[in-house]
DNA sequence: AAAATACTTCTTGTCGACAAGGAAAATGCA
DNA sequence: TGCATTTTCCTTGTCGACAAGAAGTATTTT
């Protein structure tokens, strides 16, 4: 049925529609699925959802909160821009939330959360054998978020989650046509990350947090001043 | 006319409904008028704001996206509870944040930026003056937030106004009946941090934002103690 | 033909009504 | 009386319809 590739599901418990919606549609914008800018419509939306524009709207608000979409009164929503003039205040953030967070990690942590990590970390391990890059940036972001949380610090986590959102859509923007020497070595980084934290050793998880995050800023950086380039060759 | 207690305004322009009933409860939450734990009744809401229901939903969508008020699916939703017992984890984000803005405002200000801090600094010392409680603890708030604007780093600054929204109504939890010296003190460090800040002394910053964070801390913790006897006492 | 004005269209913002889920009250049964 | 079950009630969740604001298009006027 060629019509299932538009529409979503027939019957939902009461209260889930906006859920589903907020769930599908982050997952779209911060896979560029949803182009930064281009419209989104809430007629649209409840036809596809096949439900009113009550909880599409909902979800919207809540995108909105994220500073996912912006609103224009009265007359649109769009997805938001990627602010590139202001990278260098996102990886300040960044690599602040990747030391503390794993320094966090490292203090508070338990048993479970280590299965946790590990498992995210086998899983990453595994998109990056299987060149998935779409893959590879969600579990990555996963990972980290799987150490924030054994941080036990849900405003840390909470700023850290954010951060790592947008992050998906700068790396999805960079890597969209060519492919990078990258991931062995961020498996690598992952794999000291989880020593130090099962270790309890603070200090070397906040220096391979820090290390880490400076890493994919460098990474993100290459990737803009060489794609300035290609912008100024056209 | 008594009715205009319980009632506001008539007319209102189309789409600022939403902002207004937002701006009204979130005061009201973080200044306690509403109590933590206490219901919020959408229809009520609605009669007092002579709005319908939709608008007053998407004010507490938003609210809800802040951790300012929770939903019971199905039920009611209630103002969030002040968590008492992960104060630490509180007080960890809060010093943090305390110094990087203080840092990058030290860093990043511009003319302006120490005008409007000053202005606030002024109104703070005024209000210590007048004894007024609830206006000190919104101006400090207002305050710090200044400072956190001149870091001119939004990701900060939107986890930093959480923290000090919540440090507002933990404050006025412990600060309802009884005085404190507490005032002049954080007024002359307020002085120390904006000189570090118009020096550009980034060292300075950082440091005197965390003995300003770590005072605010103890002076919490102390209370917090006492109350805790008081309790065991009755 | 250019500028001002009116009209159309498109999308969001708001409304009133109804349905569903859950909790408490009322009822039935042993 | 004690317990299970039904009923009522209260609040939220969803819907369809309509109104308002803004942008673009057509029309009039000079």
């Amino acid at each position: 049925m060629i019509e299932q590739a538009t529409k979503d599901v027939v019957e939902r418990r009461r209260g889930s529609g906006v859920k589903l919606v907020y769930d599908i549609l982050r997952d779209e914008i911060l896979d560029l699925k949803l182009a930064p800018g281009s419209p989104v419509d809430e007629v649209l939306l409840a036809e596809r959802f096949q439900m009113s524009r009550t909880p599409i709207r909902e979800a919207l608000v809540r995108l909105a909160g994220e500073g996912l979409i912006e609103t224009l009164p009265n007359r649109s929503t769009l997805v938001s821009n990627i602010d590139l003039l202001n990278l260098n205040t996102y990886f300040d953030a960044l690599v602040l939330m990747y030391r503390v967070t794993t320094r966090l990690a490292a203090q508070n942590h338990n048993a479970a959360d280590l299965v946790a990590i590990r498992q995210l970390h086998h899983q990453y391990a595994a998109t990056v054998e299987a060149r998935d890059l779409r893959e590879m940036i969600a579990v990555n972001a996963a990972f980290h978020t799987a150490i924030a949380e054994a941080g036990r610090n849900p405003y840390f986590t909470g700023l850290f989650r954010r951060l790592l959102d947008e992050g998906r859509r700068i790396l999805r923007l960079y890597y969209n046509s060519y492919e990078e020497q990258f991931p062995q070595r961020f498996v690598d980084e992952h794999d000291e990350i989880i020593a130090a934290i099962e270790g309890r050793d603070l200090e070397a998880a906040d220096r391979l947090g820090k290390i880490h995050g400076e890493q994919i800023v460098e990474q993100v950086q290459r990737m803009f001043a060489r794609n300035q380039k290609l912008d100024i060759a056209l």
